[in-house]
DNA sequence: AGTGTAGTTTATAATGGTTCTAAATAAGTG
DNA sequence: CACTTATTTAGAACCATTATAAACTACACT
């Protein structure tokens, strides 16, 4: 099992439900985004069983942790993830409430001419708000 | 009174607690990010009394309709606002949990390549995640 | 294989920011 | 002043997320 290795390697013990969560959220062609809610929906969907919210929650928070998911900075009351964890932007339609993709060779490079003393830039993040 | 115009020009009756609200929103020299319950707390401090966390939350909501008050993209389970409506980007300090503000000269042009069809772009907002 | 320990899952409760409700109050209009 | 409509308010409701604590499971060690 692929999945096995990856979540040793992190520490992480491999349960069968943080396997089936792997096996929902990596064993597709393309990347998505998500929240927890349509996460847990899509894993009763697949794989016609359900994990509770709380395992839901923490392994995607511990996916997350080590580098298997990221957060997306949006306005919304729910948290989007991304199982996209390469540097990349978003669109985010504001009639429809998605995010769309942007590829980093969608966006020129940025710079950012300011310096914050002791501090060091981790990443750069563009949300583009589309409208009709 | 400088508010009640800019009030009126909205729709919005210049009423006691939205005037006092603009007081502390747009009497200062320098904009700055806040939450609700910060400002509420702004209130009770300037003001020496209390306006009914829901008129807050209406009054923020209505500004932010007619443009005088900003959402930033943010995660965080509390909604972040700014009185600086032009066009800028933040730096997010991690591990203060705090914003910066990115004047627009900070940042070098951004250009979006890819196009979404029947979309025009709103806004283009960058955050810059900083860590120690 | 059996045992012990630490990690994990689970249902459920608690939390907390935000929104809703409906009654009281205030503003604008004639 | 009388009337209509907007606004304020306290409190309830909502809902995503986090905490709790008991049951369960993986794994290391004999």
């Amino acid at each position: 099992m692929k999945y096995i290795d990856k979540l040793r390697i992190s520490g992480l013990r491999p349960t069968k439900q943080r396997i089936q969560i792997c096996e929902v959220l990596f064993n597709t062609e393309k990347t998505f985004h998500f929240t927890i809610n349509e996460l847990e929906q899509k894993i009763r969907n697949k794989k016609g069983n359900k994990i509770s919210l709380a395992t839901v929650y923490n392994t995607v928070h511990a996916f997350e942790k080590n580098g298997y998911l990221k957060r997306i900075p949006l306005n919304s009351n729910q948290t989007y993830f991304d199982t996209n964890v390469t540097n990349h932007h978003h669109f985010y339609d504001l009639k429809e409430e998605k995010l769309i993709d942007l590829e980093n060779s969608d966006v020129g490079p940025i710079s950012i001419k300011r310096k914050i003393n002791g501090k060091k830039i981790k990443s750069v993040e563009v949300l583009v708000k589309l409208e009709d």
